[in-house]
DNA sequence: CTATACTCGACTAACCTAGTCGCCATTATC
DNA sequence: GATAATGGCGACTAGGTTAGTCGAGTATAG
């Protein structure tokens, strides 16, 4: 489970992407149409503020807004750099590597050779996917594209 | 990272993976061999007793000892059990679903959209790896195999 | 019978999460 | 240049989780 700030970070991140370019989203209404509380709310802007995701402009007229396209920001980055290191082991995590102590040879270790793998995995699949994508994807989900072999019709007739 | 328990929990499963068939293994010796805290290991085995991975027998010459082939225990499995749900949403979650409060509908969330494919592969590649395998993995880490292109030979000569 | 193991519930210190509160800084507009 | 609206930010906190310890009980080999 990531934790509900990286849920409400990714939500408003979600939110201000959604956005028309050149135009900003104040914290009121993010909060308000995500469901977020407001003052919480304001310290995860300034986090992803402070990581260069947003920008913001202060006073009347103020708000937040992406300043990266929704297509180069990765699941991946986001969630760790709010939630902290991912590895299944500190001995697996590039960002943060700490050595297990009681482990006498890593190389030998029969726990990290099981999860390097799955851990590397991990980690192609969390880049692979960016908020455009998810976006995209949920669209389709809501909305779903007519294939052949399945009818759109639901009225009486034909 | 998986929690502290997770991790022994592993370790000890590693360690009766390598017990010979018919044999059983002591609390003492796998928290000396592991360096785990002994009176935690206890409510650790008992988990894992209660869960059906390991059974035990009381008394003098007692231990635990594995009830399923290192290669049917998956670290997903484990995993799960132990640390509880994996999924990185409680609306992903088969084994303990719970809708976000604050989604009024799943089909069209991008954050679950996103994070749908991610989970599946997670658990796919979780599921994939088992004790067996990661016992296989470390020794041939440990001891690579040697392949042509490559010499073992280290003396002088040649 | 007894030493040696496993069993198990109760307890706890330290840390983390998910926030709230109050005050300050900046800016558009009149 | 006053004022109202907005973001910026540090301090604080209730409640839950983690990583254990402790002590008393129970089965079993010899």
């Amino acid at each position: 489970m990531i934790s509900q700030k990286a849920r409400y970070a990714f939500k408003a991140l979600i939110a201000l992407a959604r956005v028309p370019l050149g135009q900003s989203m104040q914290i009121k209404e993010i909060s308000e149409r995500e469901h977020i509380p407001r003052s919480f709310l304001e310290h995860i802007l300034l986090d992803l503020k402070r990581l260069r995701y947003v920008g913001s402009r202060r006073g009347k007229e103020g708000g937040y807004f992406l300043l990266k396209p929704a297509g180069e920001i990765s699941f991946g980055d986001v969630l760790w750099q709010i939630d902290g290191p991912m590895a299944p082991l500190g001995c697996l995590s590039r960002q943060a590597y700490r050595p297990c102590d009681d482990c006498p040879d890593e190389a030998a270790c029969a726990l990290r050779a099981g999860f390097a793998g799955i851990f590397d995995a991990q980690l192609k699949t969390l880049n692979a996917v960016t908020f455009a994508k998810a976006i995209e994807i949920a669209a389709e989900n809501a909305a779903p594209v007519q294939r052949y072999g399945a009818s759109a019709y639901s009225g009486a007739g034909i």
